[in-house]
DNA sequence: GTTAGTTTGTTTGGCGGAAGAACCAAACGA
DNA sequence: TCGTTTGGTTCTTCCGCCAAACAAACTAAC
């Protein structure tokens, strides 16, 4: 066992564990009154008392009277200061980057876009970091507690790009320093694998796994990346690749793929591979540029080609989801991407194939959703990766 | 977020903490001086002192003074306490269940064998603890501290065992229930997945893991099952079904599986796949029953026939482990069953699958190797199952 | 052998923080 | 208006960690 990674407990310890569980019941619940935390934490109200008076001072709370028709004293609800802590976040996509600025409860305020094909990146940084700042601008807010930046992937804990197929130029590339170099006041940068940080995101903000604290997060694009969450935690890997689905094989000697490898679950459930589909089905007809989203529109007016098209990506979809169930069994698969605008079409192949493959008399226990946070989920993804330094984060665990 | 399962910090809380991980430290790191123990924890010397008394005196540790050749005090060894506290296990197999009584340390002091097969479970059960009593009395043991039970099934963390194909009858049986009635004083009676309780008995006592805190554990026999060990702890998965690797799709439209899917890995790489692809090799010839052993034998005394079938099990291995490297990128794939026996001729397969399909640039950091517990795994998993109460465990994870 | 220096382990006092009990506050209702 | 109920605070106690001083046991150097 790896005891060195241990830490040892200590009154400061229990402190910071207990401050960072009842911030965050009062991010998930709120409003919520002290008498509810001690409930639910088992803490003592005095102990609940004591924590909440410091988080007021701290003024990361605030109080508000409320009357409940109860008889009783009326409880005084706690809820999360808003406009107070911001996070700037990036998400670089093949071509275009999306930028934002959020609250810490997940509050958009502000975006906007920029290119990321052309010019050096440290050029492309100073843009994006000045068109953060004309956000911050734009809606009066002072200063951000970091930036955090996302990318389609494989980043180490010491925010560095290990690997990025689409641009290889980001691979050599200190975003972090050169960031910092661009906005020196920052207190936190980090850097993060896009479909790990919508997992977290997810966790954070979203409505679905409210209750959830095991899910895969399947982040379908031009390729297709996931998450792993386990125990409210993400599982970063080994070698922080974990959650690579998108190239497992399900073709044994199908397609190639960039990875070096045949098959892979993304050269047949990807948005270019949907469209790549749709065109070989349209084979002699007109052949131009195709987005996803004009197949599913022509779908739901009933296009036929569309429809056959979108039905065969969720039987692909399924087939990796039966894999992602087999290894993980999360109690959740959440499925994000424009793909996910087509629901109602993928969504019953999906469960058809898992029904054969998947399920063993367990189809209660899994769900399969689209993504609460929906064409948000990367960019806070992006926001997560700063708001959960802002609430430092210690838990105990039992076995 | 799933705030009800956590744990509220407090003095006891943290002196639990602190006491199962310096009898963890012990038991892994021994033999160890306070000193060392401090060093390592970042606990103050007083502490470790306190807690060490405290294990000195429910006799859990003895202490042993030993001379180093440096200048100062000599240090005062610690070590764990043998010949003290005892669980049996019993592992139960296709035809065959393994009886044992093993030490905290993982030591075996006597085994047994019983057949499964035939006769009621609750005879079974009987003639099981009566086996284990006669082990006891055998080797002066007065007592257990409880009974392990692995059978390869999903089995809830309530004990019941949900699902084993190969002996419906098990399913609907309160293991349980029919051991404490046997044996009432039983302190710990415990039931699991074989393959899952391997992983935890290499964590616990396997020499190769002492290192890694995650790996996937695959046990190969009749059927693939595997156990998920991340951050020191078992992957139980949403409805205990994780690991289930052994039922990926390798070869879509492939041999039909008994749990209803096509192309199943353990359908190719299980010893019975092996076995069966070596009679198809020899079609014509003898027909009679052969076992994985005699295989290997004659392939180490070079038979053409039996390389050439076991090289193709290495290959499907292969196909198996990609899949498990890229959905958990694992820090190590540690294999164990009798078709480890022929690693001379399975590694070098599995590797140049891996080379092709999982490692890209990231080799040296997955492991591929067989089980340091041997033939032992799954009694010793079946065991750690009651020593892991008997240390009873709590930590402090930060993220 | 004596003394200085080093390392291990113990003792003592102080301090942070959680628990518990008693107490105060505010609402309802009859 | 007064008991009842629920929410929140105050005060005391107790637990466990830490720091520092101290004791013990050993090497090395003179």
């Amino acid at each position: 066992m790896n005891d060195e990674s241990f830490i040892a407990g200590n009154a400061k310890v229990v402190r910071s564990i207990n401050r960072a569980m009842i911030l965050n019941l009062i991010r998930t619940k709120q409003p919520i009154p002290r008498t509810e935390i001690a409930r639910i934490t088992g803490l003592n109200k005095s102990t609940v008392s004591s924590i909440v008076s410091g988080l007021l001072q701290e003024n990361l709370v605030y109080e508000q009277l409320t009357s409940d028709q109860n008889v009783g004293r009326n409880p005084v609800n706690l809820f999360l200061r808003k406009n107070r802590y911001y996070a700037g976040a990036i998400n670089i996509d093949r071509e275009l980057a999306t930028l934002a600025v959020v609250d810490v409860d997940g509050s958009i305020i502000g975006t906007a876009t920029l290119r990321t094909s052309q010019g050096d990146l440290h050029g492309f940084i100073r843009q994006a970091i000045e068109e953060i700042k004309r956000l911050c601008r734009e809606n009066e807010i002072r200063d951000l507690e970091g930036i955090g930046l996302t990318i389609g992937g494989i980043v180490d804990p010491g925010n560095r790009i290990l690997s990025y197929r689409p641009g290889k130029r980001w691979e050599d590339f200190d975003v972090c320093e050169a960031i910092k170099k661009e906005w020196p006041e920052l207190k936190i940068v980090s850097v993060g694998n896009d479909a790990k940080s919508c997992a977290l995101a997810e966790l954070w903000f979203g409505s679905s796994a409210a209750n959830l604290s095991s899910f895969v997060f399947v982040l379908v694009g031009h390729a297709i990346n996931s998450g792993i969450v386990i125990d409210d935690r993400l599982l970063d890997g080994g070698s922080q690749a974990s959650g690579e689905f998108g190239h497992i094989t399900i073709i044994e000697g199908g397609e190639e793929c960039e990875c070096g490898n045949n098959g892979c679950w993304e050269k047949y459930a990807s948005d270019s591979a949907t469209l790549k589909r749709y065109r070989e089905r349209l084979s002699g007809a007109k052949n131009g540029k195709v987005t996803l989203k004009a197949v599913i529109d022509s779908a739901v007016h009933g296009n036929k080609v569309s429809i056959a098209t979108l039905k065969e990506t969720g039987y692909y979809l399924g087939l990796g989801i039966a894999n992602i169930i087999r290894s993980i069994d999360p109690k959740a698969v959440i499925l994000s991407g424009n793909i996910t605008l087509a629901w109602d079409i993928i969504y019953p192949e999906i469960i058809k194939v898992l029904k054969e493959r998947a399920f063993s008399g367990r189809e209660r226990d899994i769900q399969i959703m689209f993504s609460s946070l929906s064409e948000n989920s990367r960019l806070l993804g992006a926001a997560t990766l700063v708001i959960k330094e802002i609430f430092d984060y210690y838990r105990i665990t039992s076995e």
